[in-house]
DNA sequence: AATAACAATTAGCTTAAGTTAATTTCTAAT
DNA sequence: ATTAGAAATTAACTTAAGCTAATTGTTATT
């Protein structure tokens, strides 16, 4: 069961973790061991409406998709790319998930469940103190893309986009975008043409 | 020192609290003890914009409001009411605030700081776990409350509020629940006329 | 009770988003 | 290379939000 790709994006999450906390070798060996690193090839679905979520993910290299069906239509509320984490309403209030979540591309993630998770602080303590500085952090950034959304105009949240998140606009479909911009594919066709004709 | 207020508004921190976790009484006496409740009457601002925020706030009693200032108009982004943190960005990342948090009405407050929980969490550290666990039940909201605001419409926003926060409509004047809701004081007129003429 | 300050509503006009439908462009599969 | 299907754009029309300004309603203060 050895895996090339699970081996070379170890690294990634060790690197990761240590922008938080200092690892032993010890330590980084009990993180490498645990083996959850898993590809998913594009148009994965990793969790469906109604699924009850049982594991929360970190996107290593890929990007991963979150909509609601809403009128049949798909809406897009986000999107996952390398270095973030996805931690599923659903896995926290252990009720069925309102959203789906589905690869845009080949997707690798490591998978995090709650027992596995426990049992790695047992061993590891210091990925409390991690996991606390994490879920501020996430927090702060939540509220500042909520503000944004609220403050902005559809236009400039498009403009706000291609500043803050570029490489978006390059992997993802334009209707995603739109629909993650709070409006209609025809609304940003609009709108990029009326940014393309004033430069 | 001692104030009627705080002792009263220590039950309910700890009514909270074991909600989470099982305190002993020896735990409750210590969190008694911290004596960090303080009541803040209307129009206190306990953050300016361009602040170092020092604190974060758990709202005991009263409303706070959460708001930026955007060519020069003020646009509110949050109201905490009863039960309800605030973890101010400014907190997180160390940087200046973006924006203010003032009081709506006369509000009490308990107030947490780095080293005080640091402290607390020393002397009982079960309370780390609750943390995480609000923290995670936190994102679970804020990520609702998003997917909310962008998949509905204004008038749709309205009524989801009437419905989800009833209380807010009659604490807080309508000005400040407009740009809550991303729109005018005058749009937010126009949806109550609108749903008041359709009964 | 009168007044000042602020909150809320109303009106008229402008602008842009939603909707429906058609057309063009792009992509992938045979 | 051709074609089918999807994505993106365009257009015409409808609807509602933003903006400016005036008016009415409410609250607090003297």
């Amino acid at each position: 069961m050895y895996n090339t790709t699970a081996v070379v994006m170890d690294d990634f999450i060790i690197k990761y973790i240590s922008a938080y906390i200092e690892l032993t070798p010890e330590e980084e060996d009990i993180i490498r061991n645990q083996n959850l690193i898993k590809p998913f090839p594009k148009d994965t679905v990793l969790l469906a409406e109604g699924e009850h979520a049982r594991e929360c993910y970190f996107v290593l290299k890929g990007c991963v998709r979150r909509y609601h069906i809403i009128n049949g239509e798909e809406r897009t509320t986000d999107f996952y790319t390398e270095n973030q984490s996805i931690i599923p309403v659903s896995y926290s209030t252990k009720k069925p998930s309102e959203y789906f979540l589905s690869c845009v591309e080949d997707t690798v993630i490591a998978l995090g469940s709650n027992e596995r998770n426990e049992e790695l602080i047992k061993q590891i303590p210091k990925l409390e103190t991690m996991l606390v500085q994490m879920a501020s952090e996430m927090q702060a950034q939540n509220q500042i893309e909520m503000d944004n959304f609220k403050n902005l105009s559809p236009e400039e949240r498009y403009r706000n986009l291609t500043e803050t998140r570029p490489d978006l606009l390059n992997r993802v479909p334009l209707n995603y975008i739109a629909t993650y911009l709070g409006i209609t594919p025809e609304s940003l066709s609009r709108i990029r043409k009326r940014i393309s004709r004033n430069r």
